[in-house]
DNA sequence: TCAAGGGTTAATCACTCGTTTGAATTGGTC
DNA sequence: GACCAATTCAAACGAGTGATTAACCCTTGA
């Protein structure tokens, strides 16, 4: 029978609403109304569920966070401190970031519309996160960012804390720029923007990256 | 004396302020008697000289571009197609390229508010373009992009167009994830988020570009 | 001296905003 | 059926939106 508490469909539909307006015209250009609207609701519901616009917005990010499975399950746990084969273990383990983290964070279902308001709504909080939403955020990149780095320090033992945040930086930064300027590529590209083949992506940011971060396994050997 | 025009005055304090407010609230989540507020003149004078808050934000966008000279001026114009020495022109061209990408666009001075903001509304302006000034920031960007890629396929002449545009993207992706993800980056590290010295940051994304894009002299030579 | 016109002003327009209110409706329990 | 709390609803509230109006400087040219 599925009976499913009346409320809490309501409640999700105007959260789902919420993902798909907020995305497309930002907080400040989206109404209530038209959120209730498209969740076929009444306005006054938004203050009901959620306190009011605000409680509805930060709900919605959340549903957003929340949405995607970390891409890290099925990863390593933080690796080996020196023990044989680190350096290899975690050669492996960066490019299998990269790998998770380009195919499953960035790169959604294209056909979901929910799916790329979520990415939008992302990359835009990244950019300038809400004061109430920074927490959120925070929780969400903490993992990454503390795996990648677990990677390069053990890559790069030679270098110190601050060039090893630049590389992180820098290996992150080209993914998520291409996510977050896909408006300013498909611009300058026009469609498709992207290889349709994921894997050349992928295989792209693995080398570049590995190259970038001077790791001599990933640079041709030189001619002699 | 200076008497300088009183209309002159206004119209440029309203785009000043209009600057200033908009990169700080967005488009939606300004008002325009703020705006008018911040520069001390009436807001029907946003009407009267801009033919509405609309004209307001695209002129203070103009204004925003043009503010800061190319920092490709004083770079050496597209280089040499297979002239002698062409590829260590390009190679040098490149790290120019980068230094002035670098110093002239991406780090403002950061005691000035209007500098910031001008920044802010650009990287805005990036993620998602507005309809209306879409051809503004195309004509800004379009040479960086030509010079860069003028420079790539002389370095890498065994490269598709496709896989160029990538070398490309993640290069730029770097410097300007860097920029435009301040404010996530001040989250997760604090301040100062980058190093104060500014040569270090430059040494740095130029060697993992390099690097990155497969270029022999930037790889440490193995040790044999 | 006076009309003309661009720049500026306060006051007001019609409209939308997020929120509040109080009544109607629903589903469950006795 | 009677009761209750949770949920939904239409209607209205006050504040604020961008735009418009008509009057008012103030300089300019005849």
């Amino acid at each position: 029978m599925a009976p499913s508490p009346p409320h809490q469909d309501t409640r999700s539909r105007l959260i789902e609403s919420a993902i798909l307006h907020f995305a497309a015209k930002g907080y400040d250009g989206t109404g209530i109304r038209e959120i209730a609207k498209g969740a076929k609701a009444n306005s006054a519901l938004v203050t009901y569920h959620f306190c009011g616009k605000e409680g509805l917005f930060l709900e919605a990010l959340k549903a957003v966070f929340s949405r995607k499975t970390s891409p890290l399950t099925g990863l390593q746990p933080p690796l080996p401190a020196d023990a044989p084969g680190a350096r290899q273990a975690a050669l492996e383990g960066l490019r299998a970031y990269l790998r998770a983290f380009i195919t499953e964070l960035m790169f959604c279902d294209a056909r979901d519309p929910l799916d790329e308001a979520a990415m939008v709504l992302m990359a835009r909080e990244m950019q300038s996160p809400s004061e109430a939403a920074a927490p959120v955020l925070m929780a969400h990149i903490e993992p990454y960012v503390t795996y990648l780095m677990a990677c390069l320090s053990l890559l790069r033992p030679d270098l110190d804390e601050e060039a090893l945040f630049l590389m992180g930086n820098s290996i992150q930064g080209q993914v998520l720029h291409f996510r977050n300027s896909l408006g300013i590529i498909r611009l300058l590209r026009g469609n498709p923007a992207f290889p349709e083949d994921l894997e050349k992506l992928i295989q792209h940011f693995i080398g570049f990256s590995l190259r970038g971060l001077g790791v001599p396994e990933a640079f041709p050997q030189p001619r002699n």
